[in-house]
RNA sequence: GUGUGUGUAGCUCAGCUGGAUAGAGCACUUGGCUACGGACCAAGGUGUCGGGAGUUCGAAUCUUCUCACGCACGCCA
């Protein structure tokens, strides 16, 4: 379907063109004044210039030319020369007859789909997932249903750090708690034993601390540095501990990723990127793209425009090791073998800026890629009520999980509060409601920005969350069941909505036209807030429009199966919304 | 230092390609429970849009200068 604002606005051009101005000054868009217009067009202003006339001079031949139109009940010029428009009832009633009978709401996307590689895990191995994970994984999983929504195709891949120097770091952590494994001894020859020597919380404790000893234990991180080199290099107790390492923590991960609705198409790694790497640097070396400075590979990527020092890009470190954008530019190299994507997307932390611009580069430069778009889709920390980085009461790093449990807890009591439940329903639907909690909270702020996450705040649930869409959901699925009870059949007793609107009836219908234009925007901006602040308004409309009419009461069967059909309308607008969203409604809450 | 981002109500945040009196939520005050679910609704006050200058009929939005803070700046990821 075409959007709304687009059918009036071709009404305008008409209107414009027939009145001797350009059409481009035709455009319509929503009113910044609810008080006095629905929709206005403000082009006559603009016009004024270019014709040398009086604004609304312009505008009234645009009146005039617009004439009679079923569409618009009124439509009028103020002072300096605004178009105000009001829209008949019959004209957003059969727009929104129109939306619900497509099974995506009349959305139509514009272009050809895309097929689109979507880096958004970032998790490390034998690390949980901690509160800097939170962001990448709930913008990334909104992200990749909104494109799939839209129509393109997606291949999401968690790309799991599993290469670099913390492979090291936990191959030597181990070795000091546990010299005697077989995987140590290097005179060992025989089989390597299937069940791995540690369990997911062993491992999380025995990475934090090689880490640690590192830092102040040269012989240590020395060691460390050599295991990568040699696990790198195919060394086989190495890479068999390694393995061990890796399904360990890929179990523990999916059960993670799993409690927060996100899921992965691939669970590929920095690894998997490994056997691309030695013909890759030779690759840059014979063109001559790469060269020895202080020992390590680079490639030089700086360009003449730029407005700052742009450092070579290092693939090869002095010891030989590769590094990170060593496995991501190879990791290119087979996503482009493998899907031959039109683009890539990482979701990063905004600290990465200068790492993926490099990445890229080299990337265009040696031809890696060259139709492919490459793109870094940046978003901010994540701060405590101080505005520094969240931290726990004693300064450490919050896990996911913790901070998960938390806010299903503190829904728990609410829940409990509120309703007579059991308390195994009281957990589930705490559950539910807990994620869409954290992801509302989440999802609602702009991603490139920098927010405050406040635990208080996510739990209290009032005005703009994620609970009070739900509770929107649930309150006309309630009613909907009534209605059900009573036997009768809406869509028997009626064409579709009503014709003749309430204000708030009608309030409701035009912000439910504006489903479609909401999801091109978000999906042009990658913004997922603008479907928040999206449903948010939708909330609000059918909540005043709940309170001024008695659905139930209503006597005229026809009238009623009309509010009915709208109630349908508003549900799967929200239900399809927080779907791309990440989330869902529970049937009660 | 260089580059980059942020700065909007007491707090947390919106504000689309410049448009009419800068908007929500929280908090605060008041009213509405025979609940079609009160996790709701209605009503009320709050702003040098960090500051200066400029472009424009018109600027939170564009340009420029400036202040404050965050982040990045070759062998971590």
């Amino acid at each position: 379907m075409k959007k709304i604002l687009d059918i009036m606005t071709e009404q305008f051009e008409n209107a414009f063109t027939a009145a001797g101005y350009d059409r481009r000054y035709a455009k319509v868009s929503v009113s910044n004044r609810p008080d006095l217009c629905e929709y206005q067009c403000n082009g006559a202003m603009a016009a004024a210039k270019e014709y040398g006339k009086a604004p609304f001079m312009i505008a009234d031949d645009v009146v005039e030319k617009l004439g009679e139109n079923k569409a618009f009940k009124c439509v009028e010029v103020v002072k300096p020369g605004f178009i105000n428009i009001i829209v008949n009832d019959t004209f957003i009633a059969e727009y929104i007859d129109g939306m619900s009978k497509e099974d995506k709401l009349g959305y139509e996307s514009m272009g050809s789909p895309k097929k689109i590689v979507l880096d958004y895990g970032g998790a490390n191995v034998a690390k949980p997932l901690h509160i800097g994970h939170l962001r990448s994984a709930i913008i990334g999983e909104t992200l990749k249903r909104l494109f799939r929504f839209v129509g393109d195709e997606v291949v999401s891949d968690v790309h799991l750090g599993d290469w670099g120097l913390q492979m090291g770091l936990i191959i030597e952590g181990l070795r000091l708690e546990q010299p005697d494994l077989v995987y140590f001894d290097e005179n060992f020859e025989g089989e390597y034993p299937k069940e791995a020597p540690f369990t997911i919380s062993e491992l999380e404790k025995i990475y934090p601390a090689a880490s640690a000893r590192s830092k102040t234990d040269v012989e240590f991180k020395e060691k460390a540095q050599i295991s990568t080199l040699k696990l790198q290099e195919g060394n086989p107790s190495f890479r068999a501990l390694w393995k061990h390492i890796l399904n360990v923590s890929i179990e523990d991960l999916e059960k993670n990723y799993g409690n927060l609705g996100v899921d992965f198409d691939l669970w590929k790694g920095e690894s998997d990127a490994e056997p691309f790497i030695p013909s890759m640097i030779e690759d840059f070396i014979n063109r001559g793209l790469a060269y020895e400075s202080q020992g390590a590979l680079v490639v030089d990527v700086a360009k003449e425009d730029d407005t700052k020092e742009i450092p070579p890009c290092i693939i090869r470190k002095s010891d030989g090791a590769s590094l990170y954008a060593t496995s991501d530019l190879a990791t290119i190299i087979q996503r482009e073998q493998d899907f031959n994507p039109d683009k890539i997307i990482y979701l990063a932390d905004k600290r990465q800026e200068m790492h993926f611009l490099q990445v890229f580069r080299a990337a265009k430069k040696s031809g890696i890629v060259t139709d492919t778009d490459l793109i870094f889709h940046v978003f901010g920390t994540m701060n405590g009520k101080d505005g520094k980085p969240f931290k726990t009461r004693d300064g450490g790093v919050m896990r996911l999980e913790t901070l998960v449990e938390d806010i299903n807890n503190a829904v728990y009591k609410k829940v409990m509060d509120n309703r007579e439940i059991g308390e195994e329903d009281a957990k589930a639907i705490s559950k539910v409601i807990g994620l869409a909690a954290l992801k509302y909270g989440d999802l609602s702020n702009q991603s490139a920005k920098d927010y405050i996450f406040d635990i208080d705040r996510f739990v209290a649930f009032e005005g703009n969350t994620g609970p009070y869409i739900l509770y929107t959901i649930v309150r006309i699925k309630s009613i909907l069941t009534k209605y059900a009870q009573t036997g009768k059949d809406a869509s028997k007793l009626s064409t579709g909505v009503n014709k003749v609107l309430s204000a708030s009836e009608k309030q409701l219908m035009l912000e439910l036209s504006k489903f479609n234009t909401t999801i091109e925007g978000a999906y042009e901006e990658l913004a997922p807030h603008r479907i928040c602040a999206y449903i948010y308004d939708l909330s609000d409309a059918f909540n005043k429009f709940y309170h001024e009419n008695k659905i139930m009461a209503e006597e005229d069967e026809e009238k009623q199966a009309g509010y009915i059909r709208l109630l349908e309308t508003t549900r799967k607008t929200l239900e399809i919304a927080i779907d791309i969203l990440g989330f869902e409604a529970p049937e009660r809450m």
